[in-house]
DNA sequence: TTATCCAATAATTTCGAGATTAATTGGTTT
DNA sequence: AAACCAATTAATCTCGAAATTATTGGATAA
């Protein structure tokens, strides 16, 4: 229980969007804070799980404050669960939850992007091209890290896209709701990620963002955030399917 | 910097809208965490200030640990803030914001309120309706704890429009955002809130969701949700003239 | 006078033990 | 055999002290 894991995928701390807001923190509960929300974001701690105080302290190398801080705000980000005098669980996946977030997710994504849109200037719209560019750079079957590394740059590329929205609220709500979908995304099988690296749905959604199209856009990223049956086939059957078959 | 202050706005408490989510905490750690949101979002503590542990200490009666609790959690919801190593502040009111949250509360009102529109049934409808009647009894002058009942009834009125939404995260979300307008709310002058009791506003919201008219109650409440001038004046003088001026 | 450095002070952060509460086990009764 | 109660076990929750880090004030040097 001791053992500090193996780094298999060292380069997925790159994907936790909200942990790309913070800098370094320079306490140990911020570390283990990170250490966490890393943990649960990469299903490494299972959905619906007992976090048990004992358990964590040593693998997380840490004493009861630090520890209790960091599942208290994952408890408020909605991450973890928890009942008084009973302790704290991984939130569980379900499918009325994936439904739900995605449907708000919907309507987020697309306020965000749509004044981003209409607001950014040539720093923005450089920056996106240069997100997407990197991120299809990372969908030829030659990059290293493949599919994780897509993923990280997914992420930066609609994270590029609302970033010049002009609400601070609203990217980070944006990016807490990305952070919940991953997830579900990490549940289904990965083939269904391979299908997402080759669609032609971003180089849609870029054009139409260099064309400063807002109707466009709007309608683009409606469809592009969507129920995935094979994520809601891998929730129905309680997420056990994982996401080790390919 | 012990006393137990003075009860005056203890009916204050039902306006707190996150509270109203959780059942009496079992724990000391819940109840002061309770106690500072409340005392944050009616303005006992003000905006900017700092939050001293041994202060708090002594004001909360409680350890440092539920403390540090409290706050962290506080912190995450975004009416704290903190830096590593420097301590905890309330969470300053800022035109800036003020704006971000007027907007984003716009767009979450207005998908909540649409969406709960659609789905409502008998039962929604019919607490509707008592809802509002029992707001509407606040606002006059022979009622108590006027206009701070008035307040909370309001507030209930416009949870009971969006609760027929379908979607728990939207109605935490947009509670979390009620929660945050408050505390501008309350930096205005008392005048401001006789306008809004005396306004027909309501009723007319009112009767576009009885009538199931997505389109009208969307406008309505667009319009309802807007920058009030006398809110915006009050946070750019600082908030100093803070609400005891009528 | 201004800037830099060092010592003293004050604050936050962390830890481990004790107190409190929930869950479990074993035995008794119906 | 099932249900209930008491005692034990195991967990969370709370507290105060120790350790770490930031801030303040004054002295020295440029």
């Amino acid at each position: 229980m001791r053992r500090n894991e193996k780094e298999s995928d060292a380069s997925f701390a790159g994907v936790i969007a909200a942990a790309a807001t913070s800098r370094p923190p320079k306490t140990l509960g911020g570390s283990v804070l990170a250490s966490i929300r890393h943990d649960i974001l990469s299903l490494r701690l299972s959905p619906g799980s007992k976090l048990p105080f004992e358990v964590m302290k040593a693998k997380y190398e840490t004493g009861l404050s630090p520890l209790r801080e960091a599942l208290s705000k994952l408890t408020t980000e909605g991450l973890v669960t928890s009942e008084d005098q009973r302790g704290f669980w991984v939130s569980s996946l379900t499918t009325a939850d994936f439904i739900d977030l995605t449907t708000l997710r919907r309507d987020i994504e697309v306020a965000a992007v749509t004044r981003s849109v209409a607001a950014g200037g040539d720093a923005w719209e450089a920056d996106l091209v240069r997100s997407f560019h990197h991120m299809v750079l990372a969908a030829s079957d030659k990059s290293s890290g493949y599919p994780t590394e897509w993923a990280s740059r997914h992420c930066a590329f609609h994270e590029a896209l609302v970033s010049a929205c002009g609400s601070p609220r609203l990217i980070l709500l944006r990016r807490q709701l990305f952070d919940h979908f991953m997830r579900y995304q990490r549940v289904a099988p990965k083939h269904v990620w391979k299908n997402s690296m080759r669609d032609t749905e971003h180089r849609e959604i870029l054009d139409a963002a260099l064309n400063r199209d807002q109707k466009k856009i709007a309608i683009l990223i409606k469809a592009h955030i969507r129920l995935l049956d094979s994520i809601l086939d891998a929730v129905g059957n309680g997420g056990k399917q994982s996401y080790d078959n390919e």
